[in-house]
DNA sequence: CTGTTAGCGCGTTCAC
DNA sequence: GTGAACGCGCTAACAG
């Protein structure tokens, strides 16, 4: 049932040697037998094991790439950056869901050396100190996507989302904005969450506003409906801030939805900044300010450091930084005086 | 530096057979040499190597997922259903994008075969007669996702489309439209763009309605500029049709983006209906009326009856049909006549 | 219980 | 040019 290459030997009657070779093209064979053997391979639907390949080339041609979820365009954009790089280079992907899990991560790293894949792509929202000494001797080459690794020969490809943040606030402070509000995402989560507060935190006391706490919601997640109940929060408020910057788009859409319910207008009532400018941002009414940037080119550009580890650049300990930029459109208006 | 199971072995002190049976708990191992041997494994940081094992067990635990694209909430929600179903049975998934060419599938397939992949889902727009041939005698076990697959023994899940359709037409007829357009998808994607457009054909002619041609355009994608493109051509007609089905919630939005650009209003002015359901539908305003339909349920059904093959129940013939409903929200009204 | 041996399917030395 | 033989790292008989 199963044809090897014996087979196809044994039928263009030459030995496996010669069969590998022009299979391979690694040496020179006749072009009398190079017919026969093409035939024997045509005839008996020989395809090679590309497992017993790997094993004695100790080459997979594999990456591996750990996301925390694939349902969500950051992520599915990610995986489209890499697979596009990885595709002109001849790899092919193996694809895990942690769920943000740390542990899981951690049993995923050990299997893809055991599987030995030649390179690894880890986008987690937090990496923790045990998961980083495992990334230290983990003896692939690795890149992190989203967080800033120091201290690890691993290099990383971010966005610097502190200072889109900050620009994203301060936006609205030169808008005439003073009682500005912002409903976060879980800080746990490094990146988006903790770093994206900084920046708010940061460019209020760069003007000497002042950050009130109960104008700031830490969100569960980053979901439409963690944008509402966040906004629901800040409502509670003695006063409503004028201004809100919220940690992603769907937050926005979620705060805008509990706004406009309210009978609030945006921008009118309250100006409204988002963070990702995925496609939803340029759909919904009013149409979303937000910060661009693009997990497809994230994407790209780890493979492509991982593709340039592999060729001899060993573990360049750069953090690549990623361009963003902010978007101006309808949900964010200067304060009436 | 690679550390193989002979080192555990020497030191340990035992033969490469015995660290085997411990690490696979195949044979009885007396407990002493069991302590010897996990210490060995520690210290040498011992992990076997998967790639020897799938050799000589002839399983690699893989699948290999072929979809046209993943940035597309419709393909990673069934990556997503397939990967939580994979990782229940101890699965691992590898990924490609195909970019719908028949050509790369057809050569991804080959690569699947030869990395010896334990099972395949493929999701594609169109299945020509060729690749129908190559998943016959492929001899692993297949699902395909999204079409129904006739005269082969891969099993297919799919919604019926042109039953959506139907129903999504049927039910503007029922709001007393009389003069229903439609943007629809390329029709060389035989589910999305073929079926839905036979189901809103059929659903007029059941009711003796005409279907104008100057109301009909066949777009060349799925995205929002498809569906303003494709409503610009609508309303190039004489008159206005009072009811558009459209084949995806993208090209609603995109239809009524336009629409709201010529000063019409949704849905006063022209009811429009999406297909998919996806988050976008019910956060634009108008709230998209829309077919619900599951890509994660799809996913995970696939991948259910991919083990289930592998456990025996060898080539199931079924096209397996899940669910639809229509979601009624606000983008369609009933003809004020 | 444990060790020795024979492959899994293939690429790659060597001799010829 | 070509073939025989070895080994990649591991599991599965087979003996003992």
């Amino acid at each position: 049932m199963i044809v090897t290459i014996r087979d196809v030997a044994k039928r263009a009657g030459v030995s496996i040697a010669t069969v590998s070779r022009v299979l391979n093209k690694s040496k020179p064979v006749s072009d009398e037998l190079k017919k026969r053997i093409m035939d024997a391979v045509e005839e008996t639907g020989y395809l090679p094991n590309a497992v017993a390949r790997s094993m004695i080339q100790k080459r997979t041609g594999l990456f591996g790439v750990i996301i925390p979820e694939i349902f969500n365009p950051y992520f599915s954009g990610l995986v489209e950056g890499i697979e596009s790089v990885s595709k002109e280079f001849q790899y092919h992907l193996m694809l895990s869901v942690s769920e943000k899990d740390p542990e899981r991560e951690k049993e995923l790293l050990q299997i893809y050396r055991s599987r030995q894949m030649e390179g690894i792509i880890l986008a987690a929202a937090r990496l923790e100190e045990d998961q980083k000494e495992i990334l230290a001797r983990l003896g692939i080459p690795c890149v992190v996507i989203g967080q800033r690794v120091k201290g690890l020969k691993a290099p990383s490809v971010v966005i610097n989302n502190w200072k889109a943040a900050f620009e994203a606030t301060d936006y609205l402070i030169q808008l005439g904005h003073r009682r500005i509000g912002m409903i976060g995402g879980p800080f746990w989560d490094v990146a988006s969450g903790q770093e994206r507060y900084q920046g708010f935190r940061d460019a209020l006391a760069s003007r000497a506003l002042p950050c009130r706490e109960e104008w700031v919601s830490e969100g569960e997640g980053f979901l439409v409906e963690d944008g509402y109940k966040g906004m629901e929060i800040l409502h509670s408020a003695p006063e409503l801030p004028t201004a809100v910057f919220c940690a992603c788009d769907r937050i926005a859409v979620g705060a805008i939805r509990y706004l406009e319910g309210q009978g609030l207008q945006v921008p009118e009532d309250v100006s409204v900044i988002g963070f990702d400018d995925e496609e939803l941002a340029s759909i919904i009414h009013p149409r979303l300010t937000t910060i661009r940037h693009s997990p497809f080119e994230m994407g790209r550009r780890a493979a492509t450091l991982l593709t340039e580890m592999l060729h001899g650049n060993q573990s360049l300990q750069t953090a690549e930084t990623l361009e963003h930029s902010l978007i101006v459109r309808e949900s964010t208006i200067p304060l009436s005086s």
